[in-house]
DNA sequence: TGCTGGCACTCGCACGCGCAGAGTGCCAGG
DNA sequence: CCTGGCACTCTGCGCGTGCGAGTGCCAGCA
């Protein structure tokens, strides 16, 4: 177990760090923190915490720079959530109020979450899994071809093009449409699938076709990999990453493209709170060198979706964990509104 | 004017600075190229190209780099535009047909082209104004707060909430709903405006507040600033845009963020063809060296939209162009079809 | 008039060197 | 267990040098 003053020399080597993005010394460190002791006796306490895997040297004779462990340690035990100001929160709140629809809310939540943390942002859509159903819409485009709209109580819309076997009658066309949202609308759309299946045989032999061709494709919808989609933004904060350019930012830039692996990031963070994966403990590769700070969001007690940053494992973890929180509850109000 | 030869001499100069990155000196020109003279006369149609502004050395006794200028001429006269080859085009193809609705299509295509072109993809929503309405619809959220869903020909969806001043029937909303669609389906929706105006004379006295709010609604989702939306992908490309980093693509990552900029820039092209913009012809000072290369698609005869690349001045230009040709057409393909 | 070979010249760049500065580890003393 | 002192190690930087690519110019030739 480290002592005491080890965490807070621990503590003060993050901060200064994260600081000034130089390795820092133990000349430096006594002089910007009053720990009330010598260089020396830091000097001591840094070997231990070398020892422990907390911190390294970048080379022999150069100070020392936190280690992804030490991140860790740093931000379970030494720093909390750094709250946000009063006029930060309102910002935030104007900011995102004047929002129209839902692709508007998400685009703003990345303008400013980008803008706030100084790096990229990633903004999933509320899942439609995790979401109930508004209404279900169908209109005819020609005699065998429907579109079907899906509307959430989250104003998320999906669009669907239906190929119908068969014509498909106006009437029997408003019979569906009235049949389909009487057992669909405010439920949840996980729970969907069970309320249609046996929808086709209250139709004619002829419509039946058609029938599950509809409901098939708006099963399709909630398959997973279709469902999610993401939006992100603050890519140019990544120019400020380090001084070692094109091999720091190109993997990042690669990761980001990939919306597998960005999903897959969100999906981790299983906590109710704010989740914070520090270097290595990214599964991608491209990510190693890059902490992400994410939480989940919804418009009541359960999260539709998640949210958060990307940035160097050497960031500003309280501030950055303060402003994904606030925003994320913010979003939450915006949606549970609309 | 340039003689025959000196125009081969700067073809050569572009296609081997494209190809190598670095200054090209006459040697070297006189090997690759047989252009059937000596090193010592190419020297003297450089010194030429260079009193023009084709071409400049970066310092002296270095080899020649093309100038904007000298691109300008390059693809102007110089080069046409390479088309794809029959498997490039059926890959494309597969690529777009898959796509489920109107996002995953602009999202293949971003996909697509930045994959094509090695470069930064930006693709544009279609428009509404230049769309055709398919349907309105109308959805009671509450007695006094209504949901609006825009559908266009291309696939796009557009929703808005509406509060409206007073508690409307659902009597009032079925009537409402009618009477919107039946003016304005299959209607342009530039003529939208028009078209409704005179909607609320036809309303009982207490439903009028109700329908002129809705109504704004309706003409707000085609005011200019909230109707276009696009989406980029590719950024990872800009990794391989030159050594000097940061500084190079730092500005590029910032326009690239800012939709209005890049609004603006797919919106410059006027050309009914491919357009291309070199390093300073773009207004933007960020994109000072890059260049543009957009062009319109759309389902019928009329563009709807425009998309496009974004990359270094010293790009394949002949190629990305085809590229970007190719894609745009069967992007209107797809649209036409849905 | 226009092309060619030859020649001197100019620079940028990579390399090697030495130096200063920061930071360390270790040890002996309080 | 802390402290001051000391020798050591390493990086980064500035500087001078040599090399090579590339140029401009000139005189000769078709």
């Amino acid at each position: 177990m480290l002592s005491e003053r080890r965490l807070q020399v621990l503590r003060a080597i993050v901060q200064d760090y994260v600081g000034t993005e130089e390795p820092v010394g133990s000349k430096a460190l006594t002089e910007r923190h009053n720990l009330g002791v010598s260089p020396a006796t830091v000097r001591n306490d840094m070997a231990a915490l070398e020892d422990e895997g907390y911190i390294a040297q970048p080379h022999t004779s150069a100070g020392r720079i936190p280690t992804d462990k030490g991140y860790r340690l740093f931000v379970d035990k030494l720093a909390g959530v750094k709250p946000m100001t009063a006029p930060e929160r309102r910002a935030i709140q104007n900011f995102l109020e004047g929002a129209v629809d839902l692709d508007d809310v998400v685009a703003r939540t990345v303008r400013l979450l980008a803008q706030l943390t100084r790096q990229v942002a990633v903004v999933q859509y509320p899942s439609l899994t995790r979401s109930t159903v508004r209404h279900v819409e169908l209109l005819a485009l020609a005699p065998a071809r429907l579109m079907l709209v899906l509307i959430t109580d989250t104003g998320r819309v999906e669009q669907r093009v239906v190929d119908c076997p068969a014509p498909f009658g106006e009437a029997s066309l408003a019979d569906l449409r009235a049949r389909l949202n009487s057992r669909v609308a405010n439920r949840r759309f996980a729970d969907v699938p069970g309320l249609v299946e046996d929808l086709p045989e209250a139709f004619e032999h002829e419509d039946r076709g058609t029938v599950s061709t509809v409901l098939s494709t708006l099963l399709e919808t909630l398959v997973e990999e279709n469902e999610e989609r993401l939006m992100i933004g603050g890519t140019a904060n990544l120019t400020r990453f380090g001084h070692d350019f094109p091999l720091t930012i190109r993997p990042v830039l690669e990761a980001l493209e990939e919306q597998v692996v960005l999903l897959k990031l969100l999906g981790e963070a299983k906590d109710p709170g704010v989740t914070v994966r520090i270097g290595h403990e990214n599964a991608h590769e491209g990510l190693n060198s890059t902490s992400v700070v994410s939480v989940g969001y919804g418009s009541g007690g359960e999260a539709v979706a998640k949210l958060g940053v990307v940035g160097p494992t050497r960031m500003d973890y309280p501030g950055t964990m303060g402003a994904v929180r606030a925003v994320a509850r913010y979003v939450g109000q915006i949606l549970a509104e609309s």
